[in-house]
DNA sequence: TTAATATAGGATTATAAATATCTTATATCT
DNA sequence: AGATATAAGATATTTATAATCCTATATTAA
């Protein structure tokens, strides 16, 4: 009953470039680094996010990746069921049909609670919301933007090796 | 992010044995049978909740399972993580050295809040409660519905999303 | 126009977890 | 003692997750 490693990079990222800012083109290179995400993982990631109109690809020399939506109109919900599909905790729930004797139990209906409340309290939280306090990404200072912002960050050539 | 099938299996075991009473052996071929549990699923399944001491297992001919506490003072939480573990909902949660970078971020804080309300949710429940209404499990005697234990729990008297 | 750079998208591999069953041992009843 | 039933660990089987690889395509700069 864990979020899968794929969404919480999916949250990272989209927590990096939210403190870039809407349309703000970041590299892979640099989302994986300073989110701490293997890179090949989050070309793959970034697709379903793309997918879901999260953010905008650009392919090519220069290329990457930018936020598409304002971070307050992004919930944490819709991040986390991008990744993994719609949330139900349990199987009765999520395929009455499974439940051979009944399709209206007290154990479903305690379920269908759980369920609700838990999206409802990741609804509620927006991306603009996340990045005002201190979050496992680190953001940008301001002064930075605008230099190289992999220095420091980046072991030389780490990708070119492949 | 779904529960297993083994807690599942332990839900419905404990349901059936909630409405046989505590004490009452009953076998393992009548509650695999009742509850639709893969029989030698069961065995290994009931070995943990007898560990637990939710159940006490007989061994010989005539042996079974029986409720070794009032169905009242066990919650479904209790249940579910003996099966699965403690919940946690994310590895950031679970293992704070996961995260590489803050131990203290609006992220982790929301998936805290999710968590607690989760499992304040299950604990709140208790078999008795779970045997008085309709189950997924059919229940051998229909007992008297007097004031609903279930209020404030169940969906109808919840803040829906959207 | 070509070379270099970077992502797209599908395929593949590796790892881990969940699910189920099997086997030998042990306990209990008749 | 013989029949019946579970204990406990071992062993498959299946499914999901995690990560990487490969070929194609897009973009930029020389």
């Amino acid at each position: 009953m864990r979020l899968t490693r794929a969404a919480e990079y999916a949250i990272r990222c989209m927590v990096y470039l939210s403190t870039r800012g809407r349309g703000v083109l970041t590299s892979r290179q640099e989302i994986a680094a300073r989110a701490d995400i293997p890179t090949h993982f989050l070309a793959k990631i970034a697709q379903d996010l793309a997918r879901a109109n999260f953010i905008e690809i650009r392919q090519g020399a220069q290329g990457g990746f930018m936020l598409a939506k304002n971070p307050a109109q992004i919930t944490l919900l819709e991040v986390v069921e991008t990744m993994i599909g719609e949330i139900y905790l349990n199987d009765c729930v999520a395929r009455p049909s499974s439940c051979t004797i009944s399709y209206d139990c007290t154990v479903h209906r305690v379920w269908m609670t759980a369920r609700e409340q838990l999206r409802a309290t990741l609804n509620k939280v927006t991306f603009d919301q996340l990045i005002k306090e201190k979050s496992c990404v680190p953001s940008i200072p301001a002064r930075e933007i605008g230099t190289n912002p992999l220095d420091g960050i980046l072991p030389d050539s780490q990708d070119k090796l492949q």
